[in-house]
DNA sequence: TGCACCAGCGCC
DNA sequence: AAACGGCGCTGATGCA
């Protein structure tokens, strides 16, 4: 049966709810409608024939919802005049909020399809993670936000549905503006419970247009369209080092594969058979994996680096990684570039986490790979033991912020605290030692633990009655960092989970013992890495771009010419956030200038 | 054939 | 009682 909806002309219609816009000449009844308000409601939909291969530079937004308390305008870029709609965007969003759900979408494409920035958001995905403290059960979907937030259940059918299609239906009209009503009441309900404890912060653009009190959310809300920025800056790639060290390395892994194989007769990437053949065939002892299997990594496997076997299976597995990790890289790059994606939050700590390619796991020796073009060099910096700093401003332990204080090297002290020699004569082994325990026990890490971790990471042995006795030496000198675990585990003994919170105020639900004193620590640095790239964003100007960061470290693209002034507002800023995180231990960093991504 | 899960390993 | 945590990518394995 024919509806009335589709007997008419599609430029004529206009819904209760929502305005369907097809005709430049609506677009100022549009902007008087909008410019009511501090801040508007956005979603968009893209035309794209593959929805898990959508590209941000060639892919074409369809549809823009717009919409204030009361009205929603869906406007169709297709039947537009692209000038119209870019200048008609770009009136809109100056001096005004956007509130969308996973707005780094949305706005990639504004960018790339207009060159449209947004520098003012409030994010209901990045909410949602907020107030859910990193509970790794709750679903951050706009449906299941919806469900979560307003109670109220949205149909997501049409997402994949045909956008390119010249005539839309009437039904893909109404779901693309459901989304605006959905919006609405999210962004209502999440603002209050945001606030929850919080007085007027100082008074921000973002803080004063949504009316948002809580910092952790200000910084996110602040970071976002930062982020935006660095996924389209992407990071430049040297192909033709890529290419000769994957050839190099292809090389040398044919040649030690088939030297395994004609010698042995297993999958040399089959952790079950490497381990049968080991135990079976050579009477090995290995330990096992918590699900019962025999473990045979490198690390077990080190110990009978004597048999010719194991030494070609530890370098076949090393050459394999590098060959990985070289193919991964090379799958992503667009025009000498590599556009990686992150997601803001991507652990429960606050973390943002890198993919296609993994920007955040670059074996060291393959950071070669990325270099500037002619022009430009990278500004390569990183907070300098900046866990330990946290932890010391976090448990307020006296010795440790001294040490901090009076510029002492903590794994020096540590050392000298653990071996009860003096703080001059600390050997470079004892150092190497202490590096590991400041690492392992500050993080709940047993004597047992820390005696494989010493060996494993640092390349250290020690028996575990000397782990004991640097374990009980550690927590009687850094008095506090005892007191702190003990608070944690008596309160983990009368209560299933405890609330932990990072020096900025972001809420984490913890359910073990080691959770609860990993997650402020870990949280506390994405907080201060966060805000230092936001100053620094805030005052950057045109000649730099962030491209990568990686928990501690910030990676800019800059143009040689104004290298020293990016670096000193990097520093400014790597400075101010430090202030702000840690008020009673000082914040260390390095900053390197090069053309290759190394130290 | 595809999916879920795990082990292993790179980075912080 | 004992416990360091976080991530993504690859390939083997087992099951449908």
């Amino acid at each position: 049966m024919k509806s009335l909806f589709d007997s008419l002309p599609q430029e004529q219609i206009v819904y209760e709810g929502f305005k369907y816009i097809t005709d430049e000449k609506d677009i100022p009844s549009v902007i008087k409608e909008l410019e009511k308000d501090k801040y508007i409601y956005l979603d968009t939909e893209v035309a794209t024939k593959d929805l898990d291969n959508i590209d941000v530079f060639s892919d074409k937004i369809r549809l823009i919802q717009l919409g204030n308390e009361e009205k929603i305008f869906v406007i169709d870029a297709f039947k537009l005049n692209q000038t119209i709609v870019t200048s008609f965007l770009k009136d809109i969003f100056r001096d005004r909020g956007v509130i969308g759900h996973n707005l780094k979408f949305d706005l990639k494409f504004l960018k790339t399809n207009y060159n449209v920035s947004v520098d003012t958001v409030f994010d209901t995905m990045i909410a949602s993670q907020i107030l859910s403290k990193g509970s790794e059960t709750d679903r951050h979907s706009l449906k299941a936000v919806s469900n979560r937030f307003a109670g109220e259940d949205i149909d997501k059918k049409l997402q994949k549905s045909d956008w390119t299609s010249s005539t839309l239906t009437k039904d893909q009209l109404i779901y693309a503006a459901e989304d605006i009503k959905a919006l609405r009441k999210i962004f209502k309900s999440m603002l209050d419970r945001l606030n929850e404890g919080y007085t007027l912060q100082k008074s921000s653009k973002i803080s004063q247009i949504f009316n948002l009190h809580n910092p952790v959310a200000l910084l996110e809300m602040a970071f976002l369209p930062v982020l935006v920025d660095i996924e389209l800056a992407g990071m430049s790639v040297n192909i033709k080092v890529l290419n000769s060290l994957l050839e190099e390395n292809e090389k040398t892994f044919q040649n030690l594969y088939f030297e395994f194989k004609k010698n042995y007769q297993i999958d040399p990437f089959s952790p079950q058979q490497v381990a049968n053949y080991l135990v079976n065939k050579l009477n090995i002892k290995l330990p096992k994996t918590e699900k019962g299997s025999y473990s045979s990594q490198d690390s077990v496997l080190k110990n009978y680096i004597d048999l010719e076997e194991v030494r070609l299976l530890i370098s076949i597995r090393t050459v394999k990684k590098i060959i990985d990790k070289l193919r991964e890289i090379k799958g992503f790059v667009k025009d000498g570039r590599v556009y990686g994606e992150f997601r803001q939050i991507g652990a429960s700590t606050g973390r943002m986490a890198s993919m296609r390619p993994n920007l955040q796991n670059i074996p060291a020796s393959l950071k070669k790979v990325f270099q500037t073009e002619k022009g430009y060099k990278f500004i390569i910096a990183d907070y300098s033991q900046i866990e330990l700093r946290l932890a010391a401003e976090y448990t307020g332990d006296e010795n440790m912020i001294k040490a901090f204080s009076e510029g002492l090297d903590l794994h020096r002290l540590t050392a000298s605290v653990i071996t009860g020699r003096r703080y001059e004569d600390v050997s470079s082994e004892d150092r190497k030692l202490a590096k590991a325990i400041n690492f392992g026990l500050i993080y709940g890490m047993s004597p047992k633990s820390l005696v494989e971790y010493a060996k494993v990471n640092y390349d250290v042995e020690i028996s575990i009655d000397e782990a004991k006795e640097f374990h009980k030496n550690f927590f009687e000198y850094y008095k506090n960092f005892g007191q702190w675990h003990n608070t944690v585990k008596s309160y983990l003994q009368k209560h299933r989970n405890i609330e932990v919170s990072t020096l900025l105020g972001r809420k984490l639900l913890a359910y073990r013992f080691t959770d609860a004193v990993n997650y402020p620590i870990q949280g506390s640095g994405s907080d201060l890495l966060k805000m230092a790239v936001v100053l620094y964003y805030k005052n950057k100007d045109e000649s730099s771009k962030i491209v990568n960061l990686v928990h501690d470290e910030i990676v800019i693209e800059s143009q040689e010419d104004s290298i020293e002034k990016n670096v000193e507002i990097l520093k400014e800023a790597m400075e101010k956030a430090g202030k702000r995180v840690l008020k009673k231990v000082p914040v260390a960093f390095e900053v390197n200038i090069s053309n290759v991504w190394e130290k």
